[in-house]
DNA sequence: CAAAAAGTAGACTAGTCAGTCTACCTATTG
DNA sequence: CAATAGGTAGACTGACTAGTCTACTTTTTG
């Protein structure tokens, strides 16, 4: 009857990719038997690879944070680079995947506290440490103004994504990834970092 | 026996504290037995005040809306304004109650879309339009570089809370409120939005 | 004082949940 | 073919949940 290949032991990717689904949009509280069933798997199977619903989120979790490091290459020139970044930075916070891990993690940071600190170094601190590190290289060869490059970092990764943030997290909103609006933003990062009027 | 007094109508009163407190630090997942237990009633006295669990929550969001919006007063200059406005809206953000009210309407966002996209509206939309308006008055007279106050406003929220809330939501840091870092910011912002050098 | 209003404790319904267990089935492998 | 490993369905436990209902007590008010 079931023409379908049994798929022998892969029963725990099918598993794990059911629950990043469903823990992303409906966030920890959705029950196993929904993994199960989107997963097509029965309850039990999930228990031979999982020893529990806290392990399995925990793995889903330490797979995503992967998902939302952004990266820099700076071949070209500052601004250039940072558009680069900007819009890459942009459409993996503000994608619906993005959100709703980060809906989820906030939900979730109290119950799971270290899973929580984990996914905030390995994603939104490693991603703010390599753009201040680039930043500070800008700095040092004049082409930015001399200043803290992890505050600087801080402002523009905060100027690209809080308040399109804010209006997919709570007001729901979908259109949020105008490209327009990354050069708006970088440009305005540039003037307050432009080098030249360097005082003291 | 009970030397205490009755407390004889205000049992409404005491259930909209308690509910506002746990709903706040337990997310809506808490029982309504927590709640009734908490302002010291019998869960049918809840249920004679409020029709259900979400009513009760509804009211708690209505009421906590007020307590996120942060006014302007601009009889000073630009720099002092932005740093009062700077530091208030920190502090509230970035309180224990501002990060717990934002980690609960984030999570429960798809579960009450209207309460939120109206929370949304009346508390950061408020907010910002306030401030968008104080920046266009502000460029009108030539104290600021002309532009969009409506994006000028975004990226000085933005700047001001959103790493911090950051490490408050999901790092669970509370040491957030250095008062050198809203200077540092207004002044990074005033030299993003520095009037003179106005081009085409 | 008497009536009405409001509060109380606690039983109860009906549903959900995580996790265990049993008994059966179906592949692969020796 | 036989043994074994892994998958399956579903019953089951124990705990928790929102909300209702009843019977009782306390307080307020006319």
């Amino acid at each position: 009857m079931n023409s379908v290949i049994e798929t022998p032991q892969d029963a725990r990717q099918r598993l794990l990719d059911a629950a990043c689904e469903v823990f992303r949009n409906e966030g920890y509280r959705v029950s196993i038997d929904r993994i199960a069933q989107r997963a097509q798997v029965a309850r039990q199977t999930l228990y031979n690879h999982f020893p529990s619903k806290e392990a399995l989120f925990a793995e889903v979790v330490n797979h995503a944070i992967e998902s939302i490091l952004v990266t820099l290459d700076g071949d070209t020139d500052v601004r250039a680079t940072l558009l680069a970044f900007g819009n890459a930075y942009r459409e993996k916070l503000l994608s619906p995947e993005g959100l709703a891990l980060f809906r989820t993690m906030a939900a979730e940071a109290p119950r799971f506290p270290e899973l929580a600190k984990q996914f905030f170094r390995q994603g939104p601190l490693a991603t703010r440490k390599r753009l201040a590190a680039y930043l500070e290289r800008a700095m040092e060869r004049g082409a930015l103004r001399r200043d803290d490059p992890d505050f600087a970092a801080e402002m523009l990764t905060a100027m690209l994504a809080d308040t399109d943030r804010l209006r997919g997290l709570i007001n729901l909103q979908t259109d949020l990834l105008k490209p327009a609006k990354t050069t708006q933003t970088v440009d305005c990062f540039l003037r307050a970092f432009a080098p030249g009027k360097d005082l003291q």
